[in-house]
DNA sequence: TGTTAGGATGTTAGCGCTAACATGGATCGT
DNA sequence: ACGATCCATGTTAGCGCTAACATCCTAACA
């Protein structure tokens, strides 16, 4: 008796439901609860105008090449005209897709990860994938934040700068299952891939450059960020391993502007002057050059300098600056490219991509 | 008897589906059609852990204060032992918020716009908004494709760059009826709000400034964009009427590197060389001067270089370079703040905001 | 001419969440 | 003691779309 009962209870709201399906739009808005969106228009509306089932207005905008060309037609002038804008959040949900894909940086002022992001871009939007933008300010514990933020989103993939991560964010991450492309480093035990170079290696190579060169007391002027860190360890090992005096360090927390050059060089020439500096960054070199040339002291003869990245500065100041170039925008799109394969289904063989450095020999040092 | 027939069909699939909420998720995955995603928790998992119903996991994220003490915590430690993830595209689709703002730059590679980005970020990452990324490259066309882009994500609110846009983009955000703030410019007739400053004005400020210092043969160096295009036609006009020679300009698309400043002055030098430049971007400017002192061109008693946007980079460069200063973080953080208090329902008077600029006489010019 | 394959289109049943309304119980004043 | 009020929680009904399966129709072949 109970049941029946049920059953006849919700008959009734199955019929109503299906009438209200059946009616005009207009009609079924009456016994409407919520308020109607200032973009009324949906797929079935669009249906409707072409006497078609929705699912057809799907297919016309999801795999088009399954409709016949006279019916693909009819939509998209239905389309056109009632100026349909298909909702991508319902389709994300339905889907479980939802062409969004996160990036966190440090900071997008430092535009170092800015060429990367655009790299990224480029190559995601060919493939309609958008970038959802997270940036941490060096705080290490908001990547966790945003990590949490973008798996709410169900973005289908995630990127990361550098390999070091907050507490949580790996397993995390592995739990969602998406691909993660981390960049701007190398490690051998990756959260999923990574595209990169070894800091390591660049802060050695950078040593061996000037001590090849004849310097024998060195210097380093960075941030107190974990890559910045690696190629100040690179730097120190290769200047032990040659004799070369004790590297005296100066870490500024999160800065790369010229300004915070010109401020950590004047501290340096202030002691026991080194007779080369290693820049983690190319606009902190350029402002240890600024301050030279206001001091006069002359670059290369009394203070070699040398810059990280390689920006277009490098090659513009006076004299130019010997520098690490490190392929920004090429890193982002490779990312790009390893996401989107994987997105695609296919196995993705390499999942570390060095990408390399290479020292470019200018006037500087 | 077809009408009888029919609802005995669904009767049959009503009950099916009562019976597979009753039952456990386990054993309901049986009949499901759909893959099983890998993150499969769900409110309802939590919901029934905390023997609640799911609306109060719903309050116990959104609404914590509407809950009771108990229950609340109750709640979220079963959220933490489940580890859910609370499904933001799904909670987007129901509740027709989706707490994303999208932001549209020519190229976040210049890094007067990373700056601007910056602040937009910072402000509604308080609110927990997140920001949608798109970048133009400066291809106008491309601002339209964006904009329906990010409008099928049914974004809360959008910001511009610039106050010129695609045909068709003024209409379809009006249609949308949300948010919208122009910015890096002013217009009489926003598509809703605009943070900016007159680039006519600016302009104009630059050639009177120039003028003021006795240079009569000006010249100008900057971008093809519509924003460069208005600081030009300001100088140009305050040339032309204080009598001072026509100004020649030499205009470079998408072009913000220093390396494209050194060229463009080359060519200037190469003619009947002017008595100043007005550069549309700090870092052209650099690259004027960088040029002026390989060729041992004094700056500013022989060449007088004006930057703008003053960029860090003005007050490192020998000389100082003279600029016109311009808010760039502040705009996004005025466009952020706007966005909020539209999107919590008050009403904004100032839909126009002036931010100005400011001359900053340095050593340069 | 029946059979079958395959292309075009439709039907059903959710995706996981929240708005709106509903309910039940405690608290209060009169 | 009784209703009014309020607070905590629940029930219902979708949000707008797509996956999976179902059906229909045409053409091609035996």
């Amino acid at each position: 008796m109970l049941a029946l009962t049920w059953i006849v209870a919700n008959e009734v709201a199955l019929v109503k439901r299906r009438v209200s399906l059946v009616r005009q739009r207009a009609i079924a808005s009456v016994p409407r609860t919520r308020s109607t969106a200032a973009q009324p228009v949906r797929m079935e509306d669009v249906a409707r105008a072409v006497r078609v089932s929705s699912i057809t207005v799907s297919r016309a905008l999801n795999t088009p090449d399954k409709l016949a060309p006279a019916t693909l037609r009819a939509v998209r002038a239905a389309i056109e005209r009632l100026r349909y804008v298909p909702n991508l959040t319902a389709g994300s949900l339905a889907s479980n897709r939802s062409h969004i894909v996160a990036v966190v940086v440090p900071t997008i002022a430092n535009s170092i990860f800015a060429e990367t992001i655009n790299g990224l871009a480029q190559t995601l939007s060919q493939q309609g994938y958008q970038l959802l933008l997270g940036q941490t300010q060096y705080q290490v514990e908001e990547e966790a934040a945003l990590v949490d933020a973008f798996l709410g989103r169900r973005v289908d993939g995630v990127v990361l700068t550098g390999v070091a991560h907050a507490r949580g964010v790996r397993s995390r991450l592995h739990r969602a299952g998406i691909p993660v492309v981390e960049t701007w480093d190398l490690s051998a035990r990756p959260i999923d891939m990574v595209v990169g170079f070894s800091n390591r290696a660049a802060g050695q190579a950078a040593g061996r450059y000037l001590i090849a060169k004849g310097y024998q007391s060195l210097a380093f002027i960075g941030g107190t960020d974990d890559r910045s860190a690696k190629r100040l360890a690179g730097f120190r090992e290769v200047a032990r391993e040659c004799g070369a005096k004790e590297v005296s360090a100066v870490l500024l927390p999160a800065s790369s502007s010229p300004a915070d050059g010109s401020a950590a060089v004047a501290g340096l020439l202030a002691k026991k002057a080194p007779r080369a500096v290693f820049c983690s960054n190319d606009m902190l070199a350029a402002g240890v050059m600024f301050e030279c040339a206001r001091r006069q002291v002359d670059v290369p003869d009394r203070l070699a300098v040398m810059g990280f990245a390689d920006l277009p500065i490098a090659l513009g100041i006076e004299p130019s600056l010997t520098s690490v170039q490190v392929h920004a925008t090429e890193m982002g799109q490779r990312a790009g490219e390893l996401l989107l394969r994987r997105l695609a289904g296919d196995a993705v063989r390499e999942r570390i991509v060095d990408l390399g450095f290479a020292v470019v020999e200018r006037a500087s040092a």
